[in-house]
DNA sequence: CATGAATGAGTTTTCATTCAT
DNA sequence: TATGAATGAAAACTCATTCAT
């Protein structure tokens, strides 16, 4: 039940594949996201990235104009290519996947996105960060997944409030609670440390909590 | 039952005025506070801070020595002093209030957390910034506040777990499981919003939530 | 007998040319030079050096990284590569010249070496300026030319000790009268005045004292 | 027949408690020597001095309005007062030894020097350091010490002269080489060395040689 | 397309000097 | 007289960006 998800540096790079830019281009691109990842937008120079990728300094801003573009060149194809296609993916996933209950299908879902994050540590790193200092990124990605993703939950959802297994409550409100809760333990492992996480072990951890908070009451569930 | 408490920009004001500082440094310090919140460290100048505390640029230098060194002179006192004090006054509050159950309790303790947050907003986005960029800052803190935190929560835990009324799980799962939940509200909301929250509103929410996901169940119960 | 030899910032020039610098950073070198000598390294800003040698601040730095490393870009290859030069040069043409009795020698030598002074006086300014700060550089150059003089002079000396003419002294010890006698004449000159010395006189004035210092005694001749 | 001579720190102080210097503007001059030899004019900000002379920064300008007046205030009294008073010691002590030939009024004379240097290293340097970068001080010291050195010294030489132990040459040319072989031994060790130098081995080494060479030749005795 | 030297505006930092207390 | 906080001009240095080759 357990599938492999594409790693977003892997889409990444068949991304830039795609485009119709040169080798150099493209490594110019990779040693942004590594150094970006490592040391913060800020603190990387262009001197730094040009170094890393092996070309001259204007070689650098030959495609990619400025710095700044050469962010938007990472985040963009994040935001509108490469995050919607993974929220599809996943939930093409859960829809294909015939789950017998909901605890089945959280259990599933919590992996699968906790195994992703680890998965993708060093691009986490650099959208945590710049989302923290910009955050008309967190606005725009919200606005791009919102409804591609509130519409397929909604349906998911809405079937296993019908069946009693999960609380009646807006699907939104659901989403941002099990986010959290899956948030409070990604961030501080993505942040500090260098050692992705036991994925089954939190995966069980956090499950255990979660369907007994998502478990209708007596009195919703009535 | 619910009372006021301390703002930290209040605390770190009068932390200024106990040191030694002229009214010239402090304002200095004042305005650091301002601008990094604002703009993130990197993108302040030093010739900004100079500006907007009514100086001149080498006053700023005359003290802090290093922007490096006027950037610890706000995070250090909120490490060292601020936070393990506020840590104690919740303590202490959550001690000295004699709750009927955990339900009383977690209301209480989850709507001083959220309104706390919501009146240090400026401050919680300098560290959320920082930390992201700097772990280090986190690992301190939580070596600082860590002890603090978990004798006092231990005991208060184990009274309500003998009741009956708390789930028996070890006292940092359950507050990850909490602040994971909480963070899941408040970072969006102060990266993003200049819009405090509803805090009776998101407390209900929250805490109804929790409530479940803590109930003791049936087999641990027993 | 009397040959012209190489002006060192002639063969200083020649270095720089045959660097891969550019012909903007070969006159940064030289105005370098030039000001180091006339105002000395302290009191010369990089923006005098970018000023003189026409290019832009940036571009002082962009090569010599620091203005302490556009020192030792100068005094580098004196130590390394000119001095030794100079020195094997000097070497070569008393060797190699057949002089019939020590005083031709000695007045060759010295005639030699002040107008060798006299033809680098900008050159020999910064060095003497800047061993007086930092005596490191003298180590260095002794070490650097220690062996190579010494080898050399003492073969010379040797033979005109047996022959005689010459007082029976260790030779570092002669080296360091000639030259105590030597600078006695050449620093004031350098350090205050613009008028070259006249060579052929203090040729003179020096030589005739120094060929009565140096003569064999009665007892040590015998 | 060897005397113990006043050192010029001990002159300097003493000339700065007979001025109406305060205690504090006393130890700023000291602080200033000090450091001003340890690390050079430029090298020392005028806040290291306050520091080291236990004073607030403002009291190093309070009577010495600049910096620049602060060296003016060492290097002045030396050139006015010290070395003056330092040259008629030395001729008196001359004048008044019944000296029996020139050897024994050379040696005293070199070794009294030699070890005078050696006795007033520090300020030594700090003099050195100042006349490479700013020559007029020796001129100003040439003038100073020249009329005075010389006509004490003429009728020295002069006698001498006549008795047939000393070279008839011109007796600035007697002290240029006799100075000149001094100074080849002690600057390098003043500049590089902590260690001071047997004042009497090389007191010998050098008279050795300058008798030899200050002999009356043949010819010029006859 | 790629290069890399050159740019110059901007940044942090230093420091001699002033002045109200 | 002494203080030390404050100053501001100038220093060293950085860096995104341009452009001739």
């Amino acid at each position: 039940m357990i599938m492999k998800h594409t790693n977003v540096e892997t889409l990444f790079a068949n991304g830039i594949k795609a485009t119709d830019l040169s080798k150099k281009q493209q490594s110019v691109l990779q040693a942004s996201l590594t150094l970006f990842a490592q040391q913060g937008y800020e603190n990387t120079s262009t001197q730094d990235i040009a170094q890393l990728a092996g070309v001259s300094e204007g070689t650098v801003f030959k495609h990619f104009k400025t710095k700044e573009g050469l962010l938007q060149a990472i985040l963009t194809p994040f935001i509108h290519d490469i995050f919607p296609q993974v929220a599809g993916e996943f939930l093409t996933a859960l829809a294909e996947n015939p789950f017998d209950d909901f605890e089945t299908f959280l259990r599933y879902a919590v992996h699968d996105r906790i195994s992703y994050a680890m998965d993708n540590r060093r691009e986490m790193k650099i959208f945590i960060q710049e989302m923290v200092k910009n955050p008309t990124i967190l606005t725009k990605l919200t606005e791009r997944l919102g409804g591609l993703l509130q519409s397929g939950i909604n349906r998911l959802f809405a079937d296993y409030q019908q069946r009693g297994q999960l609380v009646d409550w807006d699907s939104m409100r659901i989403i941002r609670l099990v986010s959290g809760v899956m948030v409070g333990y990604l961030i501080p492992n993505i942040i500090m440390s260098d050692q992705p996480l036991d994925c089954e072990a939190i995966t069980n951890e956090i499950c255990e909590f979660l369907l007994n908070g998502l478990r209708p009451t007596a009195e919703t569930a009535s």
